[in-house]
DNA sequence: CTGTTAGCGCGTTCAC
DNA sequence: GTGAACGCGCTAACAG
């Protein structure tokens, strides 16, 4: 092996990096020197003769601080904590996308979590962000009505939040921690006005699971809606919040709701899965049948007839949920993002 | 505020998480002892009675093992770091799925690193993952025939290499470094023989950036099996390797070779931005134009008509990267994974 | 302004 | 088997 890469101007190059002792050596300071130069604490008080002559040995040794170490000594670390349920999923995605530029902006790193839709994993990775001493722990996706796993969940984050750590939902504040939330009622309200008013009376919807409350919100808004108007959905049929949850739920949809024009999924990839099971099924959309979601993902941009939803700002979600994860005052706080309907293509007028 | 979360049976709770010595003092033992109970070195050599004793007072203390005092101790950090160009971008997070996967198995934490396309950060989480001691790091995408972007990273990895870190790329090994790549050449050429096949003969192709090195290879693929065919590309237009510079690109096609019959983009999210264009533009697709695209990013499920492809196993690539980037031995290997053509309605037979 | 000296929490030699 | 002591690399008092 030939030696490739740095090559400290001096001494041996050893396996292991160089240590801010040797830079202190090699510049002919104490230790102490060396890290003020190189820290510039909040006191930034070496004399410039110094700070120089430090700085240098350390680019000569191709010194690299040990982050370790540092948050060793300094009793914290540089590290924010991201779970989300799937990676992959565009909505996820979008926000991690969101958080990771915020923590850029603090020179934090970011530990991603993907927990696969496995509450068991989640709590893991809480225990595992816990022994990291991450910082912060983000917490993205709706929570699900489940008493077990939430208790659980929300003692580990207690036991976390004990030892200084802070954390940041976005979802819905049941687990009593700073949020960022969506305003899933109103903007499922809005929806169904503007379908209303597009002309259409016969709904078949498919929800989430029965427990997921961001599901249920936009359920509840939505057919209080429709309701205010006079209008029962034809059908509600539940299944997986996912892509594959709205195509497998279609069909059932369609045998229970045989006279509906529209069918609104409780989220973009539900609504998306089903538009495509619609289609296998032969149907012409908008034509035969009409579609619309919710978080206007941006695959959408791209999909055809583009789908009427709810947008919700999700990189910017991700972003706020960022300063409220770090907010070590302890106060818990909300944000509620508002979303906007946008009509598109796949509701056309009747 | 009311105490709430865990509770230490004896002596008080502070601020800050119980030491392994606070364990060890409460099980009545030594540290060391503590320490072997609950880690259990390779050499599990503790009494069963001390160990249970051990064990019962980490439970009590709710002992949470601190992961930079460890690593420092240990000399490793059970970290591993991903660059990636975009987490937004489905080709990407569906690879971080995969990396994310592998890396729970081998009880690793995952650091994100979103460059957002730019060589000046990608080389900044470089050296901000070799701070963290992260124990390897994988980086996802291709990269771009630039000697000075590459030459700066690649010396930064050897540094990083040099100081017992252990590197993989997913893309070209254009950096010395153990890699994962797809037969993008061979893929693109069998997808050219099957449009070919299909009876498709005037051809619009959407390069990528001149200088990047997966749009290139493709490019090449494609061209080199039309050429075998007596066939030449009615033109070439390169844009960005992204949704957008694929929508971008389009009218320029258009009005380069009109009497195009397919549009092939050298991938999915490109191709995905042209058909978008095409129909603003008021084409019908695939009736006035066919589109083809590569990579089979898993949002395809959903777009209409079904886009024709090559199929790259994703989640998989990133899985195979993780233990190629954990391979301490130092041998530079190179996983190469086969393109599959994905023949879909976006390409109907001419 | 600069240097000395304690630790931070843990793994790991060494002795016993 | 178990314990005592040292050191990982760095920051933060505390002295000068």
């Amino acid at each position: 092996m030939s030696p490739r890469g740095a090559r400290p101007s001096s001494s041996a190059s050893d396996e292991r990096a160089a240590t801010l002792s040797q830079v202190a050596h090699e510049a002919g300071v104490s230790l102490a020197t060396a890290s003020r130069a190189i820290n510039g604490s909040p006191d930034r008080v070496v004399g410039e003769d110094l700070r120089r002559r430090v700085l240098e040995a350390a680019a000569r040794l191709d010194y690299s601080p040990d982050a370790n170490a540092q948050a060793m000594a300094r009793g914290r670390t540089a590290t924010i904590g991201l779970i989300v349920h799937d990676i992959a999923d565009p909505y996820f995605s979008t926000i991690a996308a969101g958080v990771s530029a915020a923590a850029d902006e603090e020179h934090l790193a970011v530990t991603l979590a993907n927990t696969q839709h496995d509450p068991a994993r989640e709590l893991a990775f809480v225990r595992t962000l816990q022994q990291q001493r991450a910082r912060a722990i983000i917490l993205a996706g709706g929570r699900q009505d489940d008493a077990r796993a939430n208790e659980a969940l929300q003692a580990a984050l207690a036991g976390y939040q004990h030892r200084g750590g802070t954390v940041a939902l976005i979802g819905q504040p049941v687990l009593g921690v700073s949020t960022v939330r969506a305003d899933n009622g109103r903007g499922a309200a809005a929806l169904a006005n503007a379908l209303l008013d597009l002309g259409y009376r016969r709904f078949g919807i498919l929800s989430g699971p029965d427990r997921h409350l961001t599901a249920r919100e936009r359920l509840e808004g939505f057919i209080g809606a429709l309701d205010a108007a006079g209008v029962t959905p034809d059908a509600v049929v539940a299944s997986a919040f996912t892509r594959d949850g709205g195509h497998g739920a279609l069909a059932e949809l369609r045998e229970r709701a045989p006279e509906a024009e529209v069918v609104w999924a409780v989220n973009d990839v539900m609504a998306l899965g089903a538009m495509t099971a619609a289609r296998e099924a032969g149907l012409s959309v908008p034509d035969d049948l009409a579609f619309a979601g919710f978080d206007d993902i941006s695959t959408l941009r791209d999909v055809a007839p583009p789908l009427t939803t709810v947008h919700l700002p999700l990189e910017e979600m991700g972003r706020l949920a960022t300063p409220l994860a770090l907010d070590v005052d302890g106060g818990v706080r909300e944000v509620t993002v508002s979303g906007e309907v946008v009509v598109r293509a796949s509701t056309p007028r009747r």
